[in-house]
DNA sequence: CCGAACTAGATTGTGCACAACTAAGTTGTG
DNA sequence: CACAACTTAGTTGTGCACAATCTAGTTCGG
């Protein structure tokens, strides 16, 4: 194995991890209208019933410019709602609608259905995730 | 650590590095004005000079939806050229031009530097690997 | 030989990723 | 207070991902 093919094959096995994954997710969503970045964002105000563009942009790692436009399609989806704050007018709240608190209990298979998908036990989850941040630490501390 | 926020964490964390991996090739790539699935059609078509479109896309692990605009950007930049096959004329043969050939000179350096800002030993990356070709496997196989 | 089934590639439409920029609002300092 | 610096969202433009569809060309059965 050549240094050229050894960090291709790394770089080329996460970018197919995540297509499949992503793909594995889209067989659960699609039929609710979700792609997994929306769905994403709804595990977020799932969690927190209310939060700004920006703190959202901090939990599922994504800024305004793809952010804006994903909310815009849930909004009209029906599953949030935005509001400017009043102590702040920069400051757009992201709400959950009736709608999207719902879509809580429709998809709260999701998980055990990804993780039999997924195929690997507990331990070697935490011990993928584990390298996974690693390298990911790395790769950014480099640039 | 819940179901729901395991399963997640570990998709989303494969997601996240691949996202630091391409934004790392994306600074040593841009300079050359190339992305880094651009760069994957090349590394491909480096090892055979000439592929026919499907045969890049069962390389690289893409369709023509997504083939064919890249490879006209490829085409625009100069650096390769399409052709239809004289055999049997469904079939496109994509060749390096020499401006392409020349590419392959300027971006020897990275993939030592990917390598390097990844971090990780090759015994590291051939585990990764493997953990990372069974994960995908498994969750092909459930779709 | 003719037409159905199949194949290769391109096209269309939707959505995400991200850099660059803009607009509006807030804050801190002289 | 005035104004520069900063912050929050949104917008624009380019490129990738992918499903669905289309066109042209090939192959195979009758």
């Amino acid at each position: 194995m050549t240094a050229s093919v050894f960090d291709s094959q790394l770089c080329a096995a996460v970018y197919k991890t995540a297509h499949a994954f992503t793909a594995a997710y889209r067989r659960l969503l699609e039929p609710h209208g979700l792609t997994y970045p929306q769905y994403l964002v709804l595990l977020a105000l799932w969690e927190s019933k209310s939060l700004t563009v920006k703190q959202l942009g901090a939990k599922v790692d994504l800024d305004s410019g793809t952010l804006s436009p994903l909310l815009n399609r849930l909004e009209t989806a029906g599953h949030v709602m935005k509001s400017r704050s009043t102590a702040d007018a920069r400051v757009v709240e992201v709400t959950l609608t009736v709608c999207g608190q719902r879509l809580h209990d429709e998809l709260r298979e999701v998980p055990q259905q990804i993780a039999g998908c997924a195929g690997v036990s507990r331990a070697q989850a935490k011990t993928l995730l584990d390298e996974l941040h690693a390298l990911t630490e790395s790769l950014r501390q480099a640039n």
